[in-house]
This record gives structure tokens, sequence and C-alpha cells, in this order.
DNA sequence: CGAATTTATCTTGACGTCAAGATTTATATA
DNA sequence: TATATAAATCTTGACGTCAAGATAAATTCG
């Protein structure tokens, strides 16, 4: 029994009219999404970063070589908008974690890349991250755990085609 | 192929020594909450709503007669603070959604509740909500959606037991 | 009864995000 | 070549959220 159940109990009393099938599903997502960012968040602030400082150094980091990515890119692929990441730059450059530099070909464009400092912390942060994330898990068993990475994954896909 | 399988190839590339398995699934369930809510949200904006001023409301709502609930129940129930709490009032009583009636028994306490231009318009902007959520989900299977939506009703019951 | 504690709500200040638009440079078209 | 269009990034202002603390009323208990 959880909080979704019990909204679709109050649902199903005052408007029985309405086929609340699908909020039942997004529901336990949305609400699952929040305790696991909430204690995800924990971890990140051990290192000083939040979620989205966090995902920025991990973008770059995960990369290779040479650690260094353009702002439009990032944004893309983090499903940010490009003030958010112009701000969040400018956060991770005045922390030291990160640099801007000017292109030579195309004097619009910045390469963001890591510093020295900026890849050893994301790659303590990483391995700790991922110590939380098994924890995250480790409830459920490992068939549930596969079913369900793979249900998402079907889901997901519907959102985003062809990202290879 | 979706964005999440590209950042586990590139840490089986930069960092094989770690377990991502966790992150294939927590990545999708993070990923896909974000897409579902930019949908969601349009549909919110339509009523001239966004999603906390939406959540509020259905809740008023979905509890039936006399629709009133005291904020520091409502921010327990949606998983907010106090302080987020009084600005999301704040907000509704400004467009007169919901007012304010302070308790004669407890005179800390306040009630929320919905006006019958609030009760309207929750009523008009739940149909509409539920509808896009049909929408949503239509691309899984119905078999896929009973599993998914099981195996998540288990994940959340572990971050949220007896809340009935 | 009276002091300490708890409860319910609100206030403040900082922060992250977004939408819309500004700026600068590159590219396409006539 | 000149003009328009597109692309990459940054700026601005508004908004929602949180953590921490303030306020006020109720409750506990010596």
């Amino acid at each position: 029994m959880d909080a979704i159940d019990h909204i679709l109990k109050q649902w199903a009393r005052e408007r029985p009219d309405l086929d609340t099938g699908p909020m039942g599903l997004i529901g336990r997502l949305t609400r699952l999404r929040a305790h696991l960012s909430r204690e995800m968040e924990k971890t990140f602030s051990r290192f000083g970063l939040n979620s989205a400082s966090f995902d920025l150094l991990a973008t770059l980091y995960r990369s290779g070589e040479p650690y260094a990515l353009q702002p439009g890119m990032l944004a893309q692929t983090m499903l940010i908008t490009s003030g958010t990441m112009t701000n969040r730059i400018d956060q991770l450059v005045k922390t030291g974690l990160v640099e801007r530099r000017r292109s030579e070909e195309d004097r619009r464009s910045v390469a963001i890349c890591l510093t020295e400092a900026g890849k050893a912390l994301i790659s303590e942060a990483v391995e700790a991250h991922v110590a939380t994330q098994h924890t995250l898990v480790a409830g459920l068993s490992e068939k549930d755990r596969d079913q369900l990475t793979a249900l998402l994954g079907t889901y997901l896909a519907m959102f985003e085609a062809d990202q290879a």
C-alpha cells in the first residue's frame, strides 16, 4: 500500500467516471523519482555538488579525452535550456572544476573542459554515486530489477528514438 | 536505443570497473519522468495552472466534502516543505481558487478550502489531465502497462510503507 | 500555575530553472 | 558582394523550491 493507492481510492469515490489506470503508473513513477532523487542528492552534497553540477561533470568525464564538450550539446543531452546551461557552467568555473575555452575555428563556440581538480572530484563522486544507487535498488529482487529496467527502456524509447 | 544506452556505453568505456546496472534503472526512470512532466505541464498551462497548483487543487478536490485540508497535512502528502506550501497557497488565494479559513478550535491552524471557482476549474482540469495521461501511456501494450505499474508499486512501497 | 516543549504556519534569503530576447559569428541566397 | 538567415551562447526577469529561523498558540509536566 503506497500513497498512490490512497489517491486512486479517493478518485474512485469522488470521480468514479475517471479511468485512473494511467495515473497509477505515472503517479508511482513520479513519486518514486522524488524519493530516489532526494537520496541521491545526499551523496552529491558530500562532494559539494548537487544533481545539476554532478550531471554536468559526469557528462564531461564519461565523454572521455579530452573531457571537453560544447554548452549547446550538453544542454541538449541534459534536457535543459541554454540559459540554464550557462548558469551551471558559471558555477563550476567559479569553483575551478571546469574551464571555458573559446574555439579557434568557430568563434561563436566554446568548449567546456574538466580541470584536473574537476576530474579528480567527479571520479570520486561517481564511485560514491554508483554505490548509493546500488543501495537504492537493493530492495528489489534481481528479476524485478531486470524486468523494470526493460520496461522503462521500452517506454523511454518512445520519447527518445535514435539517440545512439 | 535510448539516451541511457548511450550513457552506459560511455561509462563502460571510461570506467569499466563500475557496475552501472542500477544506473540503467534509475536513469531511465528519471529521464522518463522529465518527458512525462513536460507533456503534462502543457495540459496544466491550458488552465492557467502548473503542476504545483494543479496538485494542490486536485488534492483538495479528491478529498471530498468539504474540500478543505490543513497546509501541514497537504505539505506532507505532497512531499514539500511548509514554506513552499505557504507560497503555493498564496498564489491560489490571489487567483481566487482557494481560501484560508482560520480554525476556531486551534487558532494556530488554518483550513485551505476550494472556492466554487476552484472546484469548477479543477474538475475540468482533472478530466483533461486524465486524458493526457492516457495518451502518454498509449504506446505501451496493456500487459506492459500492468507489469510496469505493479513493479513500480513494489518499488515505491519500499519508500512508503503504511500510508493507507 | 508557570516554564519548557511541541505544533502549525509563515518569513526570509539564496538558488536553480525557464522563456524570451540580445549578441556575436557563420552560412546561404540573390 | 550584400543581405538575410541560422547557429551558439549569454542576459534578463520572473518564478518555484528549499533550509533555517521567526511567530504564535497549544500542550506537557514539575
